[in-house]
DNA sequence: TCTGGGGTCCTAGGACCC
DNA sequence: TCTGGGGTCCTAGGACCC
């Protein structure tokens, strides 16, 4: 193998046909071959299509569609109600056959991952490691999908959608011009419908149209995500698969639209300390604290507000995460009824090694220890275990932190470390 | 009988600091 | 004290995807 060979990367694009519907078939086979949809429910104002199978797609039934719409398109529709918990073990169980072929897959949502299978040694070619892998996929686990096989993420991400279920495309570069190009912007992955009508308004219709216009124009009027459809739309995605994305999540969040609009304030609060309790939940399991909890409030009339704040040190109970998220309800509420609440957890930090960082303290009080471990764990990550180290144990003399012109904290973690670490005095 | 829930990335303006 | 400019932080909203 040369240099030459190693540019021309070969990456999988595996993506699972309407993977709830299909969980639910392999678990009750009886709904082979009937029009399926998963959608909550109604009388909890959840009635949304939010995966249907290809026999109701048949009939126009689509995610996410209302569902009295869908069983109008489809009088004998048959309805489940979405068990989350199963697709997420159907989900482990699929890329548990992806990671026997490669550790280089990226999961990118509960149904869908790249593969970079450029230096997997086997008697078989691209084609037919592909076969080999759907093949396996629907006779263990009952679970349909379509691959892609691509140069890079974008192409193979585009081949795993041109034919469904149960497809396998090869999409080569030199075949954009002739595949990729007469198709209508829409149709390109990052493309939605408002890029779409900025897109028709300078006389750009398909993506063909996008590679050949001028990059400079569509970096004005699109911003950077205008050069990066320019590059796509001519086949150059630099993108490596990168297996560890997973591990970096940005946010952790639930919202739950109310069963009625609602502006009782004591209901309200058990909505959201129900929120705060799975939210809590969740961030610890993941061995993360947040730094900032964002409020989402949705009124009756769809109006949908995002409050959030920053706060002075992370948090991880669902007593703190209810406070941070009840202090904004009560500054920006504004009276009227509500449709949806929720909270999510931002400027997440790793809780690293808290226990051994707090040895360095002295203080007896528990709930203190618990704030601490979390700004230590998160200043140690921001500036390193140096910078931080060196700061603790000048004591009460101005830290190295809040000195360190390039690298001093935020305000309000200098007010933090002000408050707590250094007694200061003036 | 309108319209779920989980995310990521980008932009833009004002505050703040040097 | 005036003036300007650059950089980062923080917040809110929008677009997009599954």
């Amino acid at each position: 193998m040369n240099g030459t060979d190693r540019k021309n990367k070969i990456i999988f694009h595996v993506d699972m046909n309407s993977f709830y519907a299909s969980v639910e078939t392999a678990y009750d086979p009886t709904l082979r071959g009937k029009p399926l949809a998963i959608a909550g429910n109604a009388e909890a104002r959840r009635g949304i299509v939010v995966t249907a199978n290809y026999e109701a797609r048949g009939r126009g039934v689509k995610a996410p569609m209302p569902l009295w719409e869908a069983l109008k398109l489809c009088p004998n529709l048959i309805v489940r109600e979405p068990n989350f918990d199963r697709y997420r073990t159907a989900s482990t169980q699929m890329f548990q056959v992806l990671y026997e072929y490669t550790p280089l897959v990226e999961p990118v949502s509960i149904d869908e991952g790249y593969m970079d299978v450029t230096t997997v040694e086997l008697k078989m070619n691209p084609i037919q490691l592909a076969k080999h892998i759907q093949d396996r996929l629907i006779h263990e686990l009952n679970l349909p999908c379509s691959i892609g096989i691509a140069p890079n993420k974008f192409l193979a991400k585009m081949a795993s959608d041109m034919k469904k279920p149960m497809g396998i495309t090869v999409l080569r570069k030199r075949e954009v011009r002739e595949i990729l190009w007469p198709l209508s912007t829409v149709e390109m992955h990052g493309v939605g419908k408002k890029t779409a009508e900025k897109l028709t308004k300078l006389g750009i219709n398909t993506i063909g149209d996008i590679a050949n216009a001028d990059p400079h124009l569509l970096h004005r009027k699109l911003g950077i995500g205008g050069v990066r459809i320019h590059e796509r739309a001519n086949g150059i995605d630099q993108r490596p698969v990168d297996p560890d994305s997973v591990e970096d999540f940005k946010s952790i969040g639930n919202s739950t639209t109310l069963p009625k609009d609602e502006k009782n304030v004591s209901t309200i609060k058990k909505v959201m300390m129900n929120l705060a309790d799975s939210v809590g939940r969740r961030i610890r399991k993941k061995n993360v604290y947040a730094g900032n909890i964002q409020l989402t409030i949705r009124y009756h009339d769809w109006n949908t507000i995002t409050r959030s704040s920053k706060l002075a040190y992370p948090i991880s109970t669902h007593q703190d995460i209810f406070e941070a998220a009840w202090k904004l309800w009560e500054k920006y509420w504004s009276g009227e009824s509500v449709r949806l609440l929720g909270i999510t957890a931002m400027d997440l930090v790793e809780k690293g090694h808290a226990h051994k960082q707090l040895d360095l303290f002295s203080y007896d009080n528990d709930e203190k220890e618990e704030k601490l471990s979390g700004v230590v764990d998160h200043l140690k990550n921001k500036y390193g275990e140096n910078v931080l180290l060196k700061g603790i144990q000048l004591g009460n003399d101005k830290s190295a932190l809040l000195r360190d012109k390039k690298k001093r904290g935020t305000s309000l973690e200098k007010d933090f470390l002000r408050d707590n670490l250094f007694n200061q005095k003036e």
